[in-house]
DNA sequence: GTCTATAAGAAGATAGAC
DNA sequence: GTCTATCTTCTTATAGAC
């Protein structure tokens, strides 16, 4: 692997684990296994790695949700439900990328707020449409309610993600995964047809 | 007003808003409006001073929570749709003392996590069997579902609020108290008799 | 590209005068 | 209790040899 590719690889796992500022230079270094210097032979400060971090991450989050989606079910209960495990699995699974994610959405570092929000609206925005044409899929097919907006729903479905994501810093991990059944349970008698 | 009053609201809305590495003592003491080492004259240390702010917010929450619950109407279906609004404005609020709570539950600093996560856990624990008593009082008059058991109900209650807290530091205040409106109504769908 | 050495500043914390 | 002065350690970042 190329020296730049675990820097990357390993900062994300550092930014995701203890925060922007909890992250130093030479705690990267250390991990990667070369000295502090070295690092900004490759990225021109550490606010130029974060960003670089951020953009892989968003790509990565975003392929998730697609792939997700688009797993092969015979009804779109399925094919939500599946998708919905499948992102609590992937909480569970204590992967950084999604963490990083989580984590700067909500607590960007004061100085670099303003231009990750704009970035993470975008992202957020993209993943909600993904949902959303599912849904219309359901109303269609007759499974899913037909007066509430499939935006909504789906909006209500990454609401619970999230909250979900809060409980895994709290809970257990099985703790957290059979609150998710019980959570699934009261949304899909909220959106069914 | 005591300084170390002064000391403890000052430092709250800068952890709020900063995080623990971000908030330094030079900071506290600059908008308290004395030396930073003075500071030292009421708290050991830094980890002292924010443990008294937490020990304050959790009071706090768990106060909010119950007068939330507390507030006089008709139905038990009116009582948890005007808590579930009371934490929504208290969201957009910009509240120092709920950001605090919520920021320090999901990211605490590495060093402080044990104790942290600890504390909280009994915390929400607390919160949890003040709704589900409302969620039995609707069971018994027959509004609220009977299948499902009234603490996965209030799981998945404060699942929601956690998600719509997270999605308060991307959206604007009118766009999460719009998704609110959306969230609530899926949430009671789910959960009626 | 990686290293050693080092700068320049900010962090938490203490000593001791008033 | 509050101050000035100071210590120590850690931070980001650079200079320059190899």
């Amino acid at each position: 692997m190329h020296t730049k590719e675990k820097i990357r690889l390993e900062s994300t796992e550092l930014f995701a684990n203890l925060g922007y500022e909890g992250t130093s230079m030479a705690k990267i270094a250390e991990k990667v296994g070369i000295k502090k210097p070295s690092l900004y032979a490759h990225y021109k400060n550490k606010e130029a790695l974060f960003f670089d971090v951020v953009d892989e991450m968003e790509q990565e989050y975003e392929a998730f949700v697609q792939d997700s989606l688009n797993q092969e079910t015979d009804t779109i209960e399925e094919r939500l439900y599946l998708s919905f495990k499948t992102h609590v699995s992937d909480l569970a699974r204590d992967d950084a990328s999604i963490q990083f994610y989580n984590r700067f959405i909500q607590y960007p570092p004061k100085e670099l707020e303003d231009r990750l929000l704009a970035r993470f609206n975008k992202s957020e925005e993209r993943v909600r449409v993904l949902l959303a044409a599912v849904i219309e899929k359901g109303q269609a097919e007759g499974s899913i309610n037909r007066e509430l907006e499939a935006k909504s729903m789906a909006y209500t479905y990454f609401c619970l993600i999230e909250g979900l994501t809060t409980e895994v810093g709290i809970h257990s991990i099985e703790e957290v995964k059979a609150h998710a059944e019980v959570v699934w349970t009261v949304y899909w008698r909220g959106i069914q047809a």
